[in-house]
DNA sequence: CTGGATCCTCTATGATACTG
DNA sequence: CAGTATCATAGAGGATCCAG
């Protein structure tokens, strides 16, 4: 009996496709990572982040407060202060996520294995204009 | 103590981030979905997914099989036949996918109304010229 | 310090036509 | 039927400058 993975109604697929469209961008899951130990500010996550450009960490945190994922606390003070953290929603994520970073981990090797096996017998279509 | 998610290596990180990109592209899942109760051929894939186009459905099955999550079995008949399966390693990933999945399915609503919060708020910003 | 606006480049995707 | 190549368009992302 095959197993039922993958809640195979449009709905499901629409909403894991728009998860995963969201936290498999290039940044998301590099921010989060940095909130996992509480409260940072923007600077401080630029300089955690050497190759996060400005405009893609501020597009990023915007996201991700947007969706409800990040909290984002702004001190009336002077220079401005502003705080990301992760809400309890955000937190929530990073059980499913841990599931699948373990099996990136676990599997990562192979299928940089696969790949390059992929590309050597892609050549050898192309030129097996060998010794004869 | 805050918990320990998201193993927070580069590498880790790197892997997570490339799979998320591959899985979270617009079609991946889609096609992978079709194929859990077994394999498919090309045409079957179109038929069943009206909204992908020709070369992307191609491509898709290019990339997850170069990956080496589906299997490309093409018979030497004519008209040629090519049928597409998921691999072992393709099945050890619908796990994972699986926990996104009902995360994601559990969570939608609350994140659609996040950004349904933002936005409205956002609005509220631009023009408070309201009644006073 | 925070972060939005503008300009530019590269990639992803679709439509289409062509090949084995 | 299965798959590739070409062209065109939309969006992601970076560099930079400007504003509160």
């Amino acid at each position: 009996m095959p197993h039922q993975p993958l809640c195979v109604t449009e709905d499901s697929r629409q909403h894991t496709r728009d998860l995963l469209r969201r936290v498999g961008d290039t940044w998301s899951l590099v921010v989060v990572s940095q909130l996992v130990d509480g409260p940072r500010r923007f600077t401080e996550l630029m300089r955690a982040l050497p190759d996060i450009s400005h405009r893609m960490l501020a597009k990023t945190l915007r996201t991700l407060n947007r969706d409800g994922l990040v909290s984002r606390t702004s001190y009336p003070e002077v220079p401005p202060r502003v705080e990301y953290d992760l809400t309890p929603l955000g937190h929530t994520l990073l059980i499913p996520l841990n599931t699948l970073t373990t099996w990136a981990e676990t599997h990562s090797s192979e299928m940089e294995d696969n790949r390059t096996r992929f590309d050597q017998a892609q050549e050898n279509k192309h030129k097996p204009h060998g010794p004869l």
